[in-house]
DNA sequence: TCCAATGTGCTTTTT
DNA sequence: GCACATTGGA
């Protein structure tokens, strides 16, 4: 492939984004600006045209998904040599520097990783200790905490020492004896992968140089979505040679709940004061509809740098909106669409996405789905890692390799149940507490003393041990066959021999393939850091179980929550939900950055439609069990009428009379054609004028501020209360 | 140690 | 309304 080729299809913003090599680059992606592409080309061009060594490179993502993705197209740039790059997630990059270089900090290199569960179960660990209250609220309360100072680079004595009041003192404390917890587990969480490795950085230099040698051009992708510690790690490895290129786009910032600081990219300019920018505004993805309703939305937020989409696609359809009755109205509306469209545009079921805020929403539109026989897969849920009967497996495992695994042996101790229970743990526990050992030394220590537990204890070591014998060095399959049998694990599901049993036995099997497929594709791999391939395999398990996005391209309609559909795209979009409370969330209410958050989710949300997007909301919605009234969301008021479509009777399913409980005949936008297009605001409106909203319906003006089309109001709706409106962009009928 | 009954508390979740 | 976790009894 010729340097001229490495060019070919992209734009000029692009193309400078991809030659301008050497020093810190801000590419400013919007929305479906081709932001994959420029990433690709880059590294393609670093190589090919710059005779960069491909090891030379580090570039990292947030999904292993979208590393994934990436390589395979380096790769068909460039053929073989792209996979000497070093291509992957932040967790994954830090797990394998660790492995390396873990012992620097006086730790072992064969740890486990800890996930959420196995974390969250630590966490109630301490709280016992401590004789405090540890049930699920306490435990999680303390595990975010215990993220957060994570994710702001803090170890426990860093958060004792900020602590100003005894509760943060507290807490502190219990951090600390998290961590002598993790530590004696011989585990680390997430977060510690991410921490540990800028402490690495931090107190051996010569560790820092040895990967700030070996990496000279960094790239960093979803920069907005970064924590205080990667950005720390990003800073500690680029700050030298400075070719640090970060990629992002503020306005999809949708994680400052769990760390990211949307500061990172806004102050990129400042941290690298030499830095040049690009910015990518012309949008591939979207119509030009569909972009200018989502970018009035997020115009709504304050202190984002601003930005001009422009969609080479055409004006397309406007965006349609549909007042549903209630949610299983919503759904049969958003079924029946997908009908008629399949029907009229000859479209596939894979062309169908429908998002909301919260998982429990998919309910209703599933069951309405399965009504009408449409196929559809829900993204996200119960995750297949998470199933029960595979985290017993895979913790079976994960002892065998590491015995300290103090989580995994509790985890697996009574499954199958053989006569250890709650007693001889805590007898076994403080045995281990008092000298410091694991809990599995623990247990034998109690075998020794004999007793009544001590038969059953002493079996369970030799399986253990006979296990470690015979399973330990070969490959994670045969192995996870062998302790399902021996345990007794799969005996005993035999026995229930019911449905649900058999469903579980079938999830066993489907791990002992994906642990085949992974000896497939791991042969040679990373081999040199002495690791036997079950704890290879374990790796991958507890950084990569974003597993199958495969079936997403099928004939089935995809159901996701909108955090999910970032990075996807799809022709037709159906976001639903759209009402206050519920998105944006009740929980965000009380908070302008909060509120702020919601909006860029909405406008992730919408800016993943290619061709249609339809928004929906419920008059009324059950949640919790009982019925609740909805008002529409703020975010719908922030779309300019102009890229709305008005509702044509056609498309009601339900007849005006089952609404009219709801809706003034004389008012109703929705029922009738489109309202005529409305005169020109007056240049000041004044408190007691009558105005009607093309959603809100009538009104009365309450307080008036500024002049014009700026002019904001405060309205008292007849039926929606009082809000406060932009003139510009609310599209009012003044008289 | 196990089971059933009762209680509770519910956003999002790249890794 | 439902999933779960904890509690109390056998």
């Amino acid at each position: 492939m010729s340097v001229e080729d490495l060019l070919a299809g992209l734009n000029p913003q692009q193309r400078e984004a991809v030659q301008c090599t050497e020093g810190p680059l801000l590419v400013l992606a919007g929305a479906g600006s081709g932001k994959t592409r420029v990433l690709t080309h880059r590294v393609a061009w670093l190589i090919g045209a710059c005779g960069i060594a491909p090891e030379s490179i580090l570039a990292v993502t947030f999904t292993n998904k979208a590393a994934g993705e990436m390589r395979g197209r380096v790769e068909k740039l460039l053929g073989p040599a792209a996979r000497e790059v070093w291509l992957s997630t932040f967790h994954s990059s830090c797990a394998r520097i660790l492995r390396r270089d873990i012992p620097h900090l006086e730790r072992r290199r064969d740890f486990a990783i800890y996930d959420d569960a196995d974390s969250l179960a630590t966490a109630k660990q301490v709280l016992k200790s401590r004789n405090l209250p540890a049930g699920n609220p306490e435990a999680r309360r303390l595990r975010w905490q215990i993220d957060q100072w994570k994710n702001a680079g803090l170890r426990p004595e860093d958060a004792a020492e900020r602590a100003r009041d005894f509760e943060a003192e507290q807490s502190a404390e219990l951090y600390g004896g998290y961590q002598r917890l993790l530590v004696r587990a011989n585990a680390l969480d997430f977060g510690d992968l991410l921490l540990c490795t800028t402490l690495l950085f931090r107190q051996h230099p010569q560790v820092l140089e040895h990967y700030r040698e070996r990496w000279q051009y960094i790239l960093v992708d979803e920069y907005q979505d970064t924590n205080h510690v990667q950005y720390q790690l990003v800073n500690l490895l680029a700050g030298e040679h400075r070719n640090l290129c970060v990629v992002g786009d503020p306005d999809q910032s949708i994680y400052a709940w769990r760390g990211a600081n949307i500061r990172n990219i806004l102050h990129f300019e400042r941290d690298y004061n030499e830095a040049r920018v690009v910015k990518l505004e012309q949008n591939y993805r979207s119509t030009q509809h569909i972009l200018s309703g989502a970018g009035a939305v997020v115009a709504n937020n304050t202190g984002r740098p601003d930005k001009q989409m422009v969609a080479v696609r055409g004006d397309g359809e406007k965006i349609s909106l549909y007042e549903a009755r209630d949610d299983r109205d919503e759904a049969r509306f958003v079924v029946k669409r997908i009908l008629a469209l399949q029907r009229e545009e000859q479209r596939a079921g894979g062309d169908f996405a429908v998002f909301y805020r919260t998982n429990a929403q998919s309910r209703p539109i599933e069951e309405e789905l399965l009504r009408c026989n449409l196929p559809y897969v829900v993204v996200g849920g119960v995750r297949f890692y998470e199933r029960a009967e595979v985290k017993d497996a895979l913790a079976y495992l994960r002892l065998l390799v590491n015995r300290a695994d103090n989580q995994a042996l509790r985890r697996i101790i009574g499954r199958p149940a053989r006569g250890i229970g709650r007693a001889s743990l805590d007898r076994a526990q403080t045995l281990a507490d008092q000298r410091g050992l694991s809990l599995f030394e623990g247990l034998r220590l109690l075998a020794g003393a004999g007793g009544r537990s001590a038969a059953p204890i002493r079996g369970f070591i030799e399986l253990m041990e006979s296990l470690a014998r015979d399973a330990a060095q070969g490959s994670p399959a045969d192995g996870l066959s062998l302790l399902l049998d021996r345990s007794g694990y799969l005996h005993a599901l035999r026995k229930e021999s019911t449905p649900d049993a058999e469903a579980r036995h079938e999830n066993l099997r489907e791990l002992i393939a994906s642990a085949e497929d992974f000896a497939e594709t791991d042969a040679g791999a990373n081999g040199a850091d002495g690791r036997s391939a079950i704890g290879r395999f374990l790796d991958q398990v507890a950084l990569v179980s974003d597993i199958d996005n495969a079936n997403l391209r099928s004939e089935s309609v995809s159901l996701m929550t909108v955090h999910s559909a970032k990075g996807l795209e799809f022709p037709v979009v159906f976001l639903a939900g759209l009402e206050e409370d519920l998105f944006p969330h009740k929980a965000s209410s009380y908070d302008e950055d909060k509120i702020a958050e919601e909006r860029r989710l909405c406008y992730v949300g919408m800016t993943r439609a290619m061709e249609r997007l339809t928004l929906t909301y419920a008059q009324e919605r059950r949640r919790f069990g009982s019925h609740t009234y909805a008002v529409p969301s703020r975010f719908l008021a922030e779309i300019p009428a102009e890229f709305l479509a008005a509702q044509s009777p056609g498309q009601r399913l339900t007849h005006a009379h089952d609404r009219s409980y709801a809706h003034d005949p004389a008012d109703s936008d929705y029922d009738q054609t489109p309202p005529p297009p409305p005169g020109e605001p007056p240049d000041a409106v004044r408190p007691g004028s009558r105005v009607r909203h093309p959603l809100y319906g009538p009104g009365e003006v309450l307080e008036a501020t500024g002049h014009g089309p700026r002019q904001k109001l405060r309205i008292r709706f007849d039926r929606f209360g009082v809000k406060k409106i932009v003139v510009r962009y609310a599209n009012l009928q003044f008289g």
